[in-house]
DNA sequence: CGCCCTATATATAAGTA
DNA sequence: TTACTTATATATAGGGC
């Protein structure tokens, strides 16, 4: 998007790197508040400088918030979730087969979730979670229960209503 | 970006909303992967599509981490740091004259981290009433939809069996 | 939902101040 | 670091499959 198409690798030379990142800084933000507005959708974005100094954005809610929605969300939920790694090197945090018990866990970045986790909820909110998580875990049977069936889900327009959950 | 110029407020049919999320969730996602990697530095973007369901985002480190950093940050800096709030306008917070002691604000940051503020809990209460039902619904049109195929509900027991129907 | 296509709207690399 | 300019590279709205 400028006088010459740039590769998308480092860029060595800190001044050009701090000035990329003060321009597209401000681009992704502003992209990141017309998707909050247009679709009406909660997000949180982070980012460090390379610097080191902190910039962030939330839309209408704080991002404390949208942390903590994050944060609390059920195992099976964030298992669903459609993440996008960098170059499918990204681990799950959590739940990963290759943890024995939690006490693997318990490092900086687990720590930071704890501060948000359950202290203060409610029983009632473990309930509901719980109850969310079964939701999406039979949905997901079912899906496949119809895929099983009709691989191409667009012949059907029940099935296209199915697919935007 | 498009055949017309698109106002930034919320759309309001709900299919479009939904197309429209995706294909900027995407962008979006680019742009930060690009970001992360040309400038080299931590990022992390979380986003709860229209529907409900979460997308996120980090660099090389996993996004608890990157949330970790966030959540550890001195209280200080995470007052000087470049926040964008909800119309885009960059606002700087640093040294804001309206605020007279950091006292106040670290509770409310410490708060926020620990989601113990019953509104908070309130809110996000109804929005897991408002989800279950949500996922209810569909799941509705999800066992609608295998009815079609599958009057009796006959258990299979492999794929093998399966595949041959 | 995801992918394709095309006409437009935007973002932005470099350079300059 | 921020502001402005301009030539180009990208993103994407709308519509179809």
């Amino acid at each position: 998007m400028g006088r010459v198409k740039l590769e998308i690798k480092r860029i060595e030379n800190n001044t050009n790197r701090q000035v990329t990142f003060s321009k597209r800084r401000n681009g992704l933000i502003k992209k990141a508040y017309e998707l909050s507005v247009l679709c009406d959708i909660d997000i949180a974005l982070i980012m460090f400088s390379p610097s080191g100094r902190l910039s962030h954005f939330s839309g209408k809610k704080r991002i404390e918030d949208v942390l903590a929605r994050f944060a609390n969300l059920p195992d099976q939920e964030r298992e669903l979730a459609i993440v996008f790694p960098e170059q499918g090197q990204h681990q799950r945090f959590s739940y990963r087969s290759d943890i024995q018990n939690t006490e693997q866990l318990r490092n900086e970045s687990d720590i930071a979730l704890q501060l948000s986790k359950p202290t203060a909820i409610t029983s009632e909110d473990e309930e509901l979670h719980h109850e969310i998580a079964r939701l999406l875990q039979q949905l997901d049977l079912a899906e496949e229960q119809i895929r099983i069936y009709e691989p191409d889900p667009i012949k059907f327009t029940s099935m296209g209503e199915l697919e935007i959950m």
